[in-house]
DNA sequence: CATAAATGACACCTCGGGGTATTATTAAGC
DNA sequence: GCTTAATAATACCCCGAGGTGTCATTTATG
């Protein structure tokens, strides 16, 4: 009885980008991501290569290999994000879920939603992981990881 | 992938209550509200026994019976829906799904993130059912149910 | 070239939201 | 009081997001 948040996938896809963005050189290997991240495995193992083939990070296979951002971070905006894991949830549409709707004059909520829609969307595409470098979760992730629940 | 939309529950549950709004002293039996509204029958029949355990509407058994609205339209807000079907994700939680945080000073999204679903709450607490009334999505199912998809 | 350390591919399982089927109960009205 | 038209209750089913298990492939390094 909920949803009205993030999919999983989506909110781990923040996670690993704003985790990645602590620094943009550095070539990441999933055990890592995993134990700062508190993503299960081998999930995160799927994301991360679903996520490679996107423009936002590539992949270094083999022996000393692992991930690594492949743009610059004030290029990668949150809505670039979701759209990398394929989330378009954000794509105003009816309020009611309505798939048709020939109303001549809209009802009240679809101008209300609409800009409830934009201003979401604006707060995510103005969002860089530039700004998040310094403040993300990471900071607090890296050294306390015993913090978080242990699934 | 997807998923920043309301759950069809709570979809369901908005067009319901704005349908219902038309005649706020009108029985609606739920073979009508099926045929205006599109919603699977006995899926509507659940969740509207489920509803008439709120304060929001009540039923009348036994033929003749029905659903009828329980309270001045101007006292039931779109956030009071959500409450009546249990749907509590507006509830600000973290932009990054972690259940545990303890970050001393927030990271960026934090205050961003809640700012959002504050302003996402308001929309919801400020819209009456009396404000939709008029203009709600009923105005046009009502006489062109035809337009919608069928099922 | 053998080994180890990393990612890639692919098939499978789980669980809960959404949906269905059936039977019981209530009450109007002839 | 029998029938009929409504809701109530209960149990079950389905599907896809999220999660797991296993094996294959790539590449550094001695
Ligand atoms: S006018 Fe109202 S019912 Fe029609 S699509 Fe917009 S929000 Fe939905
Ligand atoms: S500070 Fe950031 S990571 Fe911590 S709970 Fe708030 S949004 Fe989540």
């Amino acid at each position: 009885m909920s949803f009205m948040n993030f999919s999983k996938t989506t909110e781990y896809a923040f996670r690993i980008l704003s985790y990645m963005a602590m620094d943009e050189r550095k070539l990441y290997i999933s055990r890592d991501i995993h134990k700062d991240l508190q993503i299960p495995f081998r999930y995160l193992r799927k994301q991360l290569t679903s996520l490679s083939k996107s423009e936002l990070i590539h992949s270094v296979q083999g022996k000393n290999g692992g991930y690594m951002i492949s743009k610059p971070l004030e290029n990668i905006s949150l809505l670039d994000i979701m759209d990398a894991v394929g989330d378009n949830s954000l794509e105003s549409s009816c309020f009611f879920g309505f798939q048709t709707c020939a109303l001549k004059e809209k009802c009240t909520m679809h101008t209300k939603w609409a800009l409830v829609l934009k201003s979401i969307k604006d707060v995510l595409t103005t969002t860089s992981l530039s700004e998040l470098k310094e403040s993300g979760p990471h900071s607090f992730i890296s050294n306390n990881n015993l913090l978080f629940t242990k699934n």
